[in-house]
RNA sequence: GGGGAGGUACCCGAGUGGCCAAAGGGGACAGACUGUAAAUCUGUUGGCGUAGCCUUCGGAGGUUCGAAUCCUCCUCUCCCCA
């Protein structure tokens, strides 16, 4: 039923930063071999963003290794913890969110999970299940548990308190949260990003509090965003979200600097390390298309990845228009054409969110109009059906002029 | 409870009566260069059909010809003492 004990661990192993401890964690492999028990695998999520993009992905896809392995993928979805917002590796106090929020996020959530996990097999769980139980009582003797001295220890309240900038008293009941979590789910394992560390062993405390085996804290690196020095997240928007269309995320992965290539290499595909360093021999702009390629089609396909290289090439090495663009649809006058002031036609259609934006765009040089430049922003200009409208390098529409007005 | 320091644009931060739509940096956007790389350089970055006008400096009032700047109250944060 499972695989050797070698076998898991290169696989458990791949992409992982820091194991606490390995020697348990191979005990507890040969434990569930011999009595054929599968692991129980915990990994947290909060809602706190309706999106999933390729940094945050990482651990999931790691739950993933182990759910093909055999063992049990427990999956919590965090809309308790959520409310009180993860302090880690924040320099300010997360905004609380509302139920509602937290309701769509954990909706969005499960949909893009399914792209990685087998939900099926997956145990699914909540944290309000146990938290909205507890009394105050509860709460007080959680609490006690953890010390202020211990809190403090941690990098991210220690900068945040020397250098003045508030910390609330909610934010020191997360990571106790998070591990009273384990005792609920019984996890042997828990999964998280490096910058979990801290609650994973908090985990263990409790657990071990509890009476319990405690749980082995395995950690994921941290994907830098596309921008190559901050930590991929959607309030950056340094971004590659795995719903995104594909050529989204194939675009995107272009625009990543040739140093961050071998972390997401490692990080974000499924490659054998082997090929991957082989790739990275090459020239750095093939490997980023095979980077690109992987990167798409571990969410859709092969077929979705080879379009979006083949596209991107069109735009960007043959300078043609994407074919497949937004529409524009503008009414016509008596001469079949449409008459507007070139501003207006930016601010209508989202290109600028204000006319000021607009002109600075235009008078930049970045507004065209079937290849040619604008940049008076006072221009009038004819429109006429089929025109392609672009606006700085990669943001394109057709201009279709219906004839019924 | 007492004392002190603060809240400035997306973020950080300068500005202590007019020269302030507010320095500088970061970010973002646009252009140049490229491999749509990265790095670098240049420009822009409150709103308005824009050589002008309108609304901004935690909130509400007030003083003044004139307030981010002075006064009062409120509110939030930090530090010290208890």
């Amino acid at each position: 039923m499972f695989k050797s004990i070698e076998e898991q661990l290169k696989i458990i192993k791949r992409g992982v930063l820091e194991i606490v401890r390995e020697e348990e964690l191979v005990e507890k492999l040969k434990k569930s071999t011999n009595t054929q028990t599968p692991l129980r695998v915990k990994l947290g999520l909060d809602p706190t963003a309706p999106d999933i993009h390729i940094g945050n992905a990482i651990p999931i896809h790691k739950l993933r290794n182990f759910q093909e392995l055999g063992h049990t993928a427990v999956l919590i979805i965090g809309d308790y913890t959520a409310m009180v917002g993860d302090p880690s590796g924040v320099n300010k106090t997360r905004p609380q969110l509302t139920q509602e929020d937290i309701d769509n996020n954990a909706k969005t959530y499960l949909d893009q999970i399914g792209k990685i996990l087998d939900i099926e097999k997956t145990e699914i769980r909540y944290n309000s299940e146990w938290f909205k139980e507890m009394k105050f009582t509860d709460v007080i003797t959680l609490t006690s548990k953890m010390t202020v001295a211990r809190m403090m220890e941690r990098d991210d309240f220690s900068k945040r308190y020397s250098s003045g900038v508030p910390i609330s008293l909610h934010e020191f009941i997360y990571p106790l949260m998070q591990g009273y979590d384990s005792i609920m789910v019984k996890s042997d394992i828990e999964i998280g990003g490096t910058d979990q560390i801290f609650s994973l062993l908090v985990g263990r405390d409790l657990q071990r509090d509890a009476k319990m085996e405690p749980q082995t804290a395995l950690t994921t690196p941290l994907l830098e965003g596309i921008d190559g020095n901050k930590k991929m997240s959607k309030s950056l928007g340094n971004y590659i979200g795995i719903y995104e269309e594909p050529k989204e995320v194939f675009g995107k992965t272009m625009r990543i600097s040739d140093d961050l290539m071998r972390k997401y290499f490692e990080l974000a595909t499924d490659m054998a390390m082997e090929e991957i360093e082989s790739t990275l021999d090459g020239h750095p702009r093939e490997a980023k298309i095979v980077l690109g390629k992987a990167i798409v089609s571990r969410y859709y396909d092969n077929e979705a990845a080879g379009k979006a290289a083949e596209e991107f090439d069109r735009i960007f090495k043959e300078h043609k228009i994407p074919d497949d663009i937004p529409q524009i649809a503008l009414p016509s006058n008596e001469n079949g054409n449409h008459e507007i002031w070139i501003v207006k036609l930016l601010v209508d259609h989202g290109f600028a969110s204000t006319n000021g934006e607009a002109r600075r765009l235009i008078t930049q040089g970045g507004v065209s109009i079937d290849n040619k430049k604008y940049t008076d922003p006072a221009q009038e200009i004819s429109l006429q059906d089929d025109m392609v409208l672009k606006v700085g390098k990669r943001r394109f529409a057709k201009i279709v002029i219906s004839q019924s007005g």
